[in-house]
DNA sequence: AAGTAGATCAACCGCATCTCC
DNA sequence: GGGAGATGCGGTTGATCTACT
């Protein structure tokens, strides 16, 4: 005998959100926290599978998102973590605070990898691209050297004047370590707009408060606190968080706005 | 102004892993 | 320890938007 499964699948609505299924979600996780996905559609009267709701909180009404494109910064870490990480977007988000995987993926499929591409780079082994295309077959141990070429998180976070050649990526974790530190480095000085969030992982040894963002699961709120600072006046800004889209009543607002000054009272 | 093609991105699907009974 | 559901992840799809003709 094992549980119920997700959802029956029927009656489960699908397709796109409705400003009104986030505000009920919004609402519901506002107040409960992220407990078992699978019970929060029928709490919080929707009808939806919970796989559904966790992506839509996850990749959309998260408040610690940032919205609009991948800054500089930000696409220079996407590559240098695309190229020892691979298509593991997970990870990668998880490096980029306030980005989701889906996000990372998309913005690699529909920009990066064009970038690359126009450069030259393939986006898979973030080697150069053979210029002998007409050979469709290459060498099947071709040696990197040959090319002079730069690989891609070269030429993006060192200019291309790196002496970090394609040995490294298959190096042991320590080497590649040090080398993703060396390359932060490298980001940090050429950040000159980063947010305190990209700051803050920079920076940071590890984004412990971002591993587990939004986990009310205990009830604690204490991460939740940790996204009130300066970054995260989400509610505050309700126009970037298209709050007013949700048709939020004053009382509903205020309700939320009491509980995040409190939890920032707390917090100080 | 209308039609078409390409770009973008939210959401779904299916698989892998984790967790629970 | 094994089976089954829950969760997470990556790949893919398709609706919508934008640019171009």
């Amino acid at each position: 005998m094992g549980r119920q499964p997700c959802c029956d699948k029927l009656g489960v609505k699908k397709g796109p959100w409705t400003a009104e299924e986030d505000k009920k979600l919004i609402n519901f996780i506002l107040t409960n926290g992220q407990c078992c996905w699978r019970a929060v559609p029928k709490l919080a009267g929707l009808r939806r599978c919970g796989k559904s709701c966790r992506l839509r909180w996850t990749n959309y009404l998260r408040p610690d998102l940032k919205r609009g494109l991948l800054t500089e910064s930000e696409e220079q870490l996407v590559i240098d973590l695309h190229a020892r990480l691979g298509n593991r977007w997970s990870k990668i988000a998880s490096r980029l605070p306030g980005r989701t995987d889906n996000e990372i993926k998309n913005h690699w499929n529909t920009h990066i990898k064009k970038k690359l591409l126009k450069m030259g780079i393939d986006p898979v082994t973030h080697e150069p691209l053979q210029k002998e295309t007409n050979e469709e077959k290459p060498d099947p141990s071709p040696e990197p050297e040959k090319n002079n070429q730069p690989a891609a998180h070269e030429i993006i976070t060192n200019g291309g004047s790196s002496s970090t050649t394609s040995e490294d990526q298959n190096s042991s974790t320590d080497e590649s370590s040090n080398l993703l530190l060396d390359n932060t480095n490298i980001i940090l000085d050429n950040v000159t707009d980063c947010d305190p969030l990209m700051m803050n992982y920079l920076l940071g040894d590890e984004l412990a408060a971002w591993d587990d963002p939004f986990p009310i699961s205990g009830g604690t709120g204490q991460n939740f606190e940790n996204i009130l600072d300066d970054t995260c006046s989400w509610l505050m800004d309700c126009q970037d968080f298209g709050v007013h889209d949700y048709s939020f009543n004053d009382v509903e607002i205020s309700n939320v706005m009491n509980s995040l000054e409190m939890a920032v009272e707390n917090k100080q």
